[in-house]
Parts: structure tokens; C-alpha cells; sequence
DNA sequence: GATGAATGAGGATTCATTCAT
DNA sequence: TATGAATGAATCCTCATTCAT
């Protein structure tokens, strides 16, 4: 049966000059979408070491041969994952860590970084399975390093504009365990719900706060 | 003195003044000494899941016929390293969450706890990975909750000492993200190396510091 | 009582003059027959191909290494309790077989010759595991062939005291049938207990009498 | 009307106009039968425990890897095979304990019961293997039940037909002894071979003749 | 003689991956 | 392209047997 082609996937779409042989491509395009949601599921259930190709194909209702006609291996399944999460990401929430933020207080940026960054944890959870990628080997941790580089350039950033005259080095490291710092809290937001939950993000929060108020807050850049 | 674990015999026992249980206990000691030492190893390499008891017993250099001889499966290593690290720690660094450094100001305080603390993990990089635990199976979850719990337990304690008067709720979040903080500062701690691990301990107590400092600080102990 | 030697093997005992040294070796009797006996149990419990060696030395409260000290393997075993039961028979019902029991009429003999055999299984099931013997290597069959054949040829002798014109083949398949018939309705027997296995021991008297009656009965040997 | 057996799909395939649920059944439909040719060859020579997995495979010619795709386990195989073979039993001899057999005389209905058992034995050696399954995990045994109970089932009902008035216990005893006698001549007779098979054939039929005849036999039913 | 340790091949089962249709 | 079959090495674990003390 003769299917329509390119119901949902690639939201930003430029077609310059090839549309054409997209045609046959709208199915793959599900499929891969299919496959990574089983993917994203069952890595949340089982880990990236436990989950099986097989597992996730039937997850995903395909066989496994349908599942390696789009990916080469079990890797390539995690490194697709984290790429479309950050993209994702990036098309859905990433203004939050867009450079305007800089200017505000230390306590309103923190509210315009974190609930988006939370809430977009919170609806694919598998970001942070791939993040905290514990078990994962080798060439994933640098796909995931991107993943995680790229929040981390902007943890740098952010910080750089407030405090622009301080050292590289302990730029980075401030920018390395307010990343961590997030993630620690982070672990904690999605292990409570409801009002605990909330609880926990305040507290994550105030982490923050009391963490990088010294460097930035005050008279900084968004002080007055 | 006399241990017996999880082998069988030992059918009728009434040990008038002879340690029967277990005569030739000592290969067998090393034997599990030795076992424990290669798991430890190959679970930081690989992490739980990914490690293989075959791989252990090589790693130890006796036959996969020996490591069972001595545990009677994977979980049981893995429980049987978390006791082992948790012996370790309550022997050797054990006094560094006791009631006494209540009394210190709090920025001696955290030297006087996270020191040892680090210096335990920096030696004994399996804790972390355990600790993290991110695909271990349930039993050993609950072990690894022993471990977790008992530094939980005191970090509440020494909450708990210097602000009475708080909610119980409050507390218990205070505690855990006290030591989610921790956990993730020592994940870059371990990261680093020399000069720049000493940074990121630095870094580290000033998070909980600034984080803490509200709460415990002003008066109470150590006032500033 | 004088114990006769027989560290192992040795089917064909002929003790020439040696019964001195028989001091140390009371140990040694000792243990073979807590070894026999557990293997019995493990036997009845888990059939031969089910049954471990060391499950076996952990029955019997010994090591494996002590368990190998007496039978050089997991066979020897077999065949050593098939003839411990053997003998166990001879000398304690052995008399029901006997020669005497030809002149009874034939429920008179039935009665005579089933209730001990009967009576010994009761008291050793693992007779019956090790006659039926579905799964055990090839030198046991035929040890158990001993032990079989033993019946048989008692059967055998019964029948041709009674009928002792017949044809040979035809006499060898009647004890043939005889013995199947018998370990059929033992299997029966042993499988109930209380009134339900009376009845089944009636039942099973009444198979074998309607089936050797026309041979055997009657009045004298040949009936009709 | 559709039947599913054990693997899931339908073999017999007349659905309209879908086939879905199992496309490449052709292949798979083959390599079980192969996979349970095997087993049977297998479990005949071995037992059940005796058998190992990896054996069943060679001898079907296959990997590991592909019993597994169409057998969860071990236990699995052997309920599979039993079930083959009562289908097959079904199909090919099962009218043997029909009903209208009740009515002939016992010689002939034992000939009419009793042949095509035998025969049916003969072609299918492994049916008496996990008949007699000593050695069987829990599973199959519920399995081989149904096998089991069917053929006691059908023996319960021809000594009912012709014996209605009798109390319901002795009649199960009776039908329990049948079953036993029978299972116990088949032995003999697929112990031997050419004329001494027949032989002993013959001596079955009398057994079980002469135990029945004063039950069923006379003005019984079909007497006269 | 007894023990517990040691061995290593083998057993059931899984899994990433490839192949034929 | 999709499927299910096929693979075989690897996994966890067991077991008969031997060794050192």
C-alpha cells in the first residue's frame, strides 16, 4: 500500500534542492524514530550494557534485520539516540540557555536555565541514562561528550559574560561542577514526584544559587 | 575469627573451643581477598554488567571454577565487595563522620569529613563505581543501600546537631543533596589528577560550603 | 562383626588370607557406608545423571575429596550401592527366593516371595531407582545387570521347578514378563501409601497369579 | 478452525486474505521438526538430563543460537516433542482407543488396542523415554501428564463400558495396573527384535488377557 | 585419611550481528 | 525494505575429578 510520505519527522527542514528522493526515505524516517524510542526505553529499563538489539527491536515491533538496515550496531543506536535528544533539545528548548539569559539576575537566570533543562529531563528520561552513561563503551562517551560538551559550553558562557576577568582554568572547573552539580540534582528531581519533586527543585536550585552567587551575582552583569 | 558465608556445610555445629567451621581458611581468605581485588577492577573497567565472572577469575588468575567455589554468583562479588569496602571504611576512615567533628566550624568540619572521605575513594575507586551502581540488579542495590545509607545516616546526624529545630523533611532532603553533591564533586575529583584534583576538591567544599553554611554556619559552631 | 575388606572396585571378591589389617579399615567401612547410604538418598532424590558427586560427599557430611578416597568415580558409586543392596537382600530377605517356596501353592508362593521384595524396596526405593536405571552410563547396566539377573534367575528357577518340561526360551521369557510385571506394579506400590498401597500390592498379586496360574498352578506344575 | 500449537503462528494456513503473524514459517516449521527429530534421537540415547541442548543441535545440524529461537529451554523441547507425539498418536493410530472397540470381544479388542500402540511405540521410540521420564523437571511432567492421563483416560473408559457397576477406585487401580503392565511388556518387546518381539508381544496380550478376562471378559460386554 | 581448594571442560542460554527470502 | 532464521562466541554457572596440606 502505497504510504504518504513524511508525516512528522525533521521539524527543521530546509528543503534547498532535494525532495525528491525523500519519497522513499518518509518510512526510514519512521522507523528510526520508532527505533530509537524503543531504544530510549529500554536503555531507561536495563542500562545502555543491558539492553539488547533484540530487546529493542521488539520493543520497536520490527525484527532485529530491520532494526541493522538502519543502524550498524548497538552503538550506533546510542549515539542516534543522544543525537536526536540533542537535537531535540536544541529545537524545542534550547533558547533556555540562549546568551539573552545572561543579562538576568542570578536568580531568574537560574529559573529560565533549569526548569527547561529539567523539564526536558523529565520527559525523555533516557538523557539522563545516556548522560550518567555509566557502563557505556568508548565511542559513545563521545557522542555523549558532545551531548554533554555542548551544555557545558554554555555553562561556560553564561559565566564567562557575567564574569568575564577571571581565569580560564578556574572558569572551566566552576563550569564543570555546576554541570555536575546539575546532574547530582537532577538525579534527585526524578527519583520524587509531585511535591516532593518540586521540593527537590527548589533545593537544586538553592544549590546553585549559593554556589554561583559569589562569582556572579552581586553587581554582576545582570545586577544593577 | 571464625567466618563462615555462603558455601553450605558445617552441618552440625557446636563449637565447644575449636574453630571447626572453617580449617583451611587460610588459601582460601586470600583466595577471596584476591577475588575481590580483581572484581573491584574489572568493575571499574567495565562497570557490573559489563563485567564477566570468567573475566574476574582471570583477572585474579584462577579458574572460573575457583570464584564460585567462593561465591555463588556475580551478585554475590558484588555484595561481597560493597561489605568489604564498607569493612575497610569503618576500620580505617571510619572516625571521620563521628559526632565529635560536630562541634568544629564548618569549614573544618568538611575537611575533617570529606578528606578522609576522598582519600578513601581516591584508593578505592570501585566505592564510586558501586555507589553509582546504575545497572546493578536488585539484591546488591540494597547492599550498595547499606553503604549509602550509612553515610546518609551521618550526614543527617551532623544536620541534625547543628540545627535541631528544623523540619524532619527538610532535613532528609538537605542530607541526600548533601551527599548527591558530594558524589558528584568526587566524580570529578577522580577525574582529575595532581594539581587539578586538588582544585576540584577545593572547588568541591566550597559548594558545600556555601551550600551548608545557611544552615549550619552563623553561630552555631563555627560562626565565621 | 568381622568386616570384610573391599576398599573399592574388586566385583569378584576372593579373599585369600589376608583379614588382619581390617583394624584401620573400620573407618573406612564406616565411611563407605555413610557414602553409600547418602548416594541412595540423592540417588532416589535426583536419578544417577541428576545426582553430583559433591551433593553426594555434602549428604554424607564429607568432603568431596574423601568421597573420591573410596570410589574412583561418580559409577563406582553406582555399582558399589547396587551391590551393598544386593548383599542387604541376600542376608536379610535373601530366604524369600530360596528353593523351599517351590512346593507352595502358587498365592501361597506369590505371598511368600512378594512380600519381602516388596517390603525391601519399601525400605531402599533407591533398589528401584537403580533397577529402572533409565539414564545410567553403560558399566552400571550391566552391574545392575547383576543385580537384575539375580532376580531373574530366581524367577527363572521358580518357574522351571514348577514347569520343567516347557521350552527354554519360552520359560526365559515368562520370568522375563514375570520380573517386568513385578517392577510395574512395584512402581505402583511405592507411588501410594497406606490402605491405597494395600490395595495396589493385592492388585498386583492378583496380575501375577492370573498370569502364572495356567502355568504354574493348579494342582501341580503344569496345571491344564 | 485455527489451531496454534506451541510456537504461537498458524501452520495451517486458510486465513482469507492476511497472514500475518507468521511469514517465514516455511523455514522455521522445518527446522522444528528437525530440532525435535533430533531431540527424540537424542533423548533416547541419553534421557532427558542426559541430553544436553548443544547435542540436540548438532544432531539437527543447526547452532545453539537457532534451538533457541524456536525453544525457551530445555523443557521446552521435550514438552514439544511430547506434544508432536501425541498429535501425531492422535492423527495416525489415535482411533485404536475409540469407543467401538468397547465392543468387541477382549482377545480381539486387545488386539485392536494393543497393535497400534506398539506399533506406534516402535516407529516413536522417544515416546517411551519421557514416558517413563524418571528424570524430568517438574514441567514436563504435567506435560507427559496429559500424555499420559490421555491413554489412562481412554483405558478407564473401555473398563467402564464394560464394567459399569464397579466402584470407582478399584476401576481407577485397574486402569492404573493396565497402563503399568502395558508400559512394562512394551519394554520387553522393544528390547528385542524379529520373532522374539513378536514373542513377547504375544506373551503381553496374554498378560494383560488374563488379568482383564474375569473383569471384562465373559458375558462382559462383548463376551459370549 | 580428611579437608577444602583448584581445575577446566561442559551445560544452558543470550546476544550482537548477518543472511536468505 | 522487512522479515525471521541463522550464527557462534560469550555468559553464568556446575560438575567430576585432582591436588596440596
Amino acid at each position: 500500500m502505497p504510504e504518504n510520505q513524511q508525516t512528522e519527522e525533521s521539524p527543521t527542514r530546509r528543503e534547498r534542492t532535494e525532495d525528491r528522493p525523500r519519497r522513499r526515505q518518509a518510512r526510514g524516517e519512521r522507523r528510526i524514530a520508532q527505533l530509537l524510542e524503543a531504544a530510549a526505553s529500554v536503555f531507561c529499563r536495563t542500562g545502555y550494557t543491558g539492553a539488547s538489539t533484540n530487546a529493542i527491536a521488539r520493543e520497536a515491533g520490527v525484527s532485529p534485520g530491520t532494526l541493522y538496515q538502519f543502524f550498524p550496531n548497538k552503538e550506533a543506536i546510542a549515539v542516534g539516540l543522544s543525537d536526536q535528544l540533542l537535537e531535540h533539545w536544541a529545537t524545542s528548548h534550547g533558547q533556555a540557555l540562549a546568551a539573552e539569559n545572561t543579562s538576568l539576575p542570578l536568580d531568574r537566570m537560574l529559573d529560565a536555565v533549569l526548569d527547561p533543562l529539567i523539564a526536558f529531563n523529565v520527559e525523555n528520561p533516557a538523557f539522563g541514562v545516556l548522560m550518567h552513561a555509566p557502563d557505556t563503551p568508548g565511542r559513545i562517551i563521545e557522542e555523549i561528550g558532545t551531548l554533554h560538551g555542548a551544555i557545558l559550553t554554555r555553562v561556560e558562557d553564561l559565566i564567562a559574560a557575567r564574569l568575564p576577568g577571571g581565569p580560564a582554568d578556574q572558569r572551566e572547573r566552576t563550569a564543570n561542577m555546576t554541570l555536575m552539580l546539575f546532574k547530582a540534582g537532577l538525579t534527585l528531581v526524578m527519583a520524587h514526584e509531585g511535591a516532593e519533586r518540586q521540593a527537590y527543585i527548589t533545593e537544586l536550585k538553592t544549590v546553585m544559587y549559593r554556589y554561583l552567587e559569589p562569582l556572579l551575582g552581586e553587581d554582576g552583569a545582570g545586577g544593577h
